[in-house]
DNA sequence: AGCATCATGCCAAAATATTAGCACCGCAGC
DNA sequence: GCTGCGGTGCTAATATTTTGGCATGATGCT
């Protein structure tokens, strides 16, 4: 219930792309789609969006601006818990794995320092049964 | 086009079905639903999902089974892409981080150890600019 | 053979989602 | 003060999704 739930298909884009800038006032959105409707169509959304409660709105300036209620933490976790069942088995290395091989050609070995040293972290830290 | 891409919210929830299992009947998928509605109502949603070509299906026995039409393997590179670049800005690290926060209680040591061999092994082998 | 079961194909009704249009408001410039 | 620009609220039409129903064919049992 936390963030993808039961989301048709424009609503759950539009709510990615709050998801991915933070924050974004209609305009800003439309802009961000590829396949852009009209501006009332997106404004609508919108506020199905923030009737259904996925979405909240401040006014900055002259318009508002609208932003995901739950917050990008938390809708991070529930995200990859659902990539995980649905196509890793529930298994977090096969992630790791997908995910070296997407992204292994702009992977610094900084990056990958950092990636390690967590792993470590872990280990050491939560030490799993 | 791959995967993800302009599926109405049941046909989703289908699709991820049969991701999540590799394939399925009729009967299977529907069981697999939370909140599924009548048998016919699935049928017909796994054959709108074949004609747009997200699925096929094949006699297995006397029925049918259906199954993605994109590989597991293909379907995970794009999800795994897709959830980068809206939840995390690209930044592979912080997946690594929210994963080992989700899954931290069931991680066991040994699939730790596997995970640091894996990005140990890409630091050597892919030796990234 | 007759019957219950479980599968499929096809189709039309009902529910939702998606879109655009119109009216109004505040502000800046002429 | 009028006018154009960019924002909002509301609402109605359209398109798509979602659903169930009915007819049919194969299988297995009594």
């Amino acid at each position: 219930m936390t963030a993808g739930a039961a989301l048709s298909r424009r609503e759950r884009q539009i709510l990615e792309i709050l998801y991915q800038r933070g924050k974004a006032s209609v305009a800003e959105v439309r802009e961000a789609m590829e396949d852009a409707p009209s501006y009332s169509a997106v404004r609508t959304l919108l506020n199905v969006l923030k009737d259904k409660g996925h979405v909240k709105y401040k006014a900055e300036g002259l318009k508002y601006v609208y932003l995901p209620m739950v917050p990008r933490d938390k809708a991070k976790k529930s995200a990859v818990r659902h990539l995980l069942d649905t196509y890793f088995s529930g298994s977090p290395e096969q992630i790791v794995a997908a995910l070296l091989d997407v992204s292994s050609t702009q992977l610094t070995r900084e990056e990958l320092d950092r990636m390690a040293a967590m792993i470590e972290r872990a280990r050491e830290g939560g030490e799993a049964k």
